[in-house]
DNA sequence: CAAAACAACGCTATAACATAACAATTCCAC
DNA sequence: GTGGAATTGTTATGTTATAGCGTTGTTTTG
C-alpha cells in the first residue's frame, strides 16, 4: 500500500501549465521526479537550501533522496528559468513569473524571510550601461537588496 | 632560524596606511595575523576562496592554518572594510577603495577571472527608489555582473 | 522493430565551504 | 599588576556541492 505521504504537494494548475510550457519550448523533459521538487518548492514559499528540500522530500517519499539527486532537478529547474538562486543565502526558490526570460531583483527580509522577486528594467539598463562603461560584456546579474519588508517595519 | 618563505608578501605603504587608518578609525586593531591574511590577498590580485587562502598562507608560513582561523580575519577585514566576498563565487577580494564605506558593484569576467570593483552612485540610488516602490528598507545590496572583461573580448 | 545514441537517475564517495565550543594567550585600561 | 575584553589556538562538526560510474529509460535512426 501507498504512503499516503508519498504524494507530491498538489501543484496548482497554473502554475503546471507554465512549468509544462517553459520545457516544452526548450524541448527539456519535465519528469516527475523534476516536478516533484519544484512542487515541493511552490508549496513552501520561502527560499529553502538543497538540504531543507532533501529532507522534505524524504518526508514526503518515505525514503532517502541523496544530495546529487536534489542538486540535478535545481540545476535542470534553473535552466529553464523555473527557480532561481539566491547566491548571498545559497537558497533556492521558485521564480514568481517564469512565463518569460528575464533577470531578476530580489528583496530579502531579514526579519521574516519573505523574499520579493522584482523585475525592474531600469536596473538592468543600468547595470548595461555601467558595463559598458567599462568595456565589459554582460552576460547575467545578481542584484540581492537585504533590509526589512514593509510588514516587518510595524 | 627562521624560513625565509615565512615573511608576509611585501605589502606597498599606501595600502598599510590606508588599512591603519581604517582599523584606527574604528578603533579595531589590525594585528600581525590579519595584515598577513591582508598582504597575501592584495599580493595575489584575483579574488581568493578561504582555503586557497589558507593553502597560500600554510605555505608562506610553513605552518598548518585552521579554516577557522582566516575566516575570522576574513570577517575581521570585511568589517572594517579591507574586503569583500563575492557571493555568487564564494570568494573573497581586497577592497579597490578602502578609504570610505560604500557599496560596490562587481564585474567578473567569465575568461580571465579578473573583477572589477565599481562604485556607481546611481545603481544604489536607483535599488533604493526601487526598494522604496515596494515598501521595503533596504540595509544593503549585493550586485554581481558577470560577463566578459574588455581585456578577453579581443 | 532493433540498435545506437543520448538523457535522466541512483548510488557511493568525497570535495569545498563555514561555524561551534572552549581553552589559552595577549592586550590594554585602570 | 590586576581584571576584563579581545584575539588566537585547537578540535570537532555542520553545511553546501560535485565527481565518477553504472543503470535505466527515452528518442532517434536505419
Amino acid at each position: 500500500m501507498a504512503n499516503p505521504s508519498a504524494q507530491a504537494p498538489r501543484l496548482p494548475a497554473k502554475w503546471r501549465k507554465l512549468a509544462e510550457a517553459q520545457c516544452a519550448e526548450k524541448s527539456e523533459r519535465l519528469t516527475p521526479a523534476r516536478l516533484a521538487v519544484y512542487a515541493e518548492m511552490l508549496a513552501c514559499k520561502r527560499p529553502l537550501s538543497a538540504y531543507e528540500l532533501i529532507a522534505l522530500l524524504e518526508q514526503r517519499q518515505n525514503r532517502k533522496v541523496a544530495p546529487v539527486t536534489v542538486y540535478r532537478h535545481l540545476d535542470f529547474l534553473m535552466r529553464v528559468g523555473l527557480v532561481h538562486r539566491l547566491q548571498s543565502a545559497q537558497t533556492y526558490l521558485p521564480c514568481d513569473h517564469p512565463d518569460h526570460p528575464h533577470e531578476s531583483q530580489f528583496l530579502l527580509c531579514s526579519s521574516c524571510g519573505h523574499v520579493d522577486e522584482v523585475e525592474a528594467t531600469g536596473v538592468e539598463a543600468l547595470l548595461a550601461k555601467v558595463a559598458d562603461q567599462h568595456g565589459f560584456r554582460p552576460d547575467s546579474t545578481v542584484v540581492e537588496v537585504k533590509g526589512v519588508c514593509g510588514s516587518c517595519q510595524d
